[in-house]
DNA sequence: CTTGTCATGTAAAAGGTTACATGATTAG
DNA sequence: CTAATCATGTAACCTTTTACATGACAAG
């Protein structure tokens, strides 16, 4: 219900895009945003310009189209922020399988959880290069896009140390039962960080 | 693809489970592993039942039936955790939304804001409640399930934190474009929190 | 005696994936 | 000259949502 606005909220930064661009942004797994496939962009994008939500900028005799934003599409936006509610629903295999892991026995459970470490440790350095590249590049742009674009970044940068810290003890849960789960997690779980307000 | 697992991840721990206690798990948004509406959960368990993966182990008059893991099942389940890579692709409204807010004056960005940090405050004091249920729940159960369970909680509250600080020095980002974005998030931001290893 | 929660399903519509198909351009 | 990447789309299939339908039971 939502590809509408994942493709709005791309475009709505000014730069035309085309289906490629866009078909990069979503199957990019380090922006944890928005997953979509390459059939689905194109068809939704064909869909959204008949609507007038989107408008062609540019097409060259190979078919390679360019589209912005309209007026519609802007107002599209907003209504979505501004009138309807977050679905915080979420669908995470990869939490899932976690929660799944104590079935494996101990050496498996190991190698899955270095598994996704290393791809948690390369995300992670991902998203520092992203956002370095986006303090220089927003200097130019709409700094207030570019700003906010930062601030979600600087989330996924503190939320993925979280993930990978939590990796790291991990094993413990299941190799040292004599162990309490809130000992071996002790230095993360330091009671209220300032929650209070 | 894995309501099936979901399903049989949530079955593994034995206890037996009826459609609509799955319904429960599946619309619960604390725990966030993965969504699924009731009709969903009780056409997949009718699929499930015939192909053999998990089993009726009781059925009164009216229809209300609950439903245990079967030896496939649990085969099938260790089958996609160990020869299955694990799917990072990700649909996140709430994030989406956060992405595009900066198209919205201070004052409605700030609502927004709000609104979020009120939803996770309260997950907050949910998974800090299941959390302590857990603790003595998990001691005449399965042990190894039980723990599982308490890390995978812990590093939802963990993250819910962060998440919570950050959306606290969130409307600075759109309120002082004198600052930058480093500076307001610098205590989230110190450095490589033992990126090491 | 009626509202809310527990409990189970079916059917149509919308959303999303996979497989297929095609061709230009770039880099080694 | 060949493999990878850029670039666009269609069709069949599968997954998920929405709307509808039904009824027991408990609490106020």
């Amino acid at each position: 219900v939502a590809l509408k606005h994942a493709i709005l909220s791309a475009l709505s930064r000014g730069v035309p895009l085309n289906g490629y661009a866009l078909v990069t942004v979503f199957s990019n797994e380090t922006e944890r945003l928005w997953h979509a496939s390459a059939s689905q962009v194109y068809s939704e994008l064909i869909k959204m310009e008949k609507a007038g939500l989107i408008e062609i900028a540019s097409r060259n005799e190979l078919g390679h189209t360019t589209y912005v934003i309209t007026e519609v599409g802007r107002r599209e936006i907003e209504h979505w922020l501004t009138l309807t509610d977050p679905d915080h629903s979420i669908r995470d295999d990869s939490m899932l399988r976690f929660m799944a892991l104590w079935v494996v026995d101990d050496t498996t459970a190991r190698h899955l959880i270095q598994a996704e470490q290393s791809f948690q440790r390369k995300r992670l350095l991902r998203l520092r290069e992203v956002l370095d590249e986006f303090r220089t590049k927003g200097e130019q742009q709409d700094a207030r896009a570019w700003r906010d674009r930062q601030a979600v970044y600087v989330l996924w940068i503190v939320q993925a140390e979280a993930m990978i810290a939590w990796l790291e003890r991990l094993p413990d849960v299941f190799e040292h039962p004599e162990r309490s789960v809130a000992e071996i997690f002790a230095n993360s779980l330091r009671e209220p960080v300032a929650a209070g307000r």
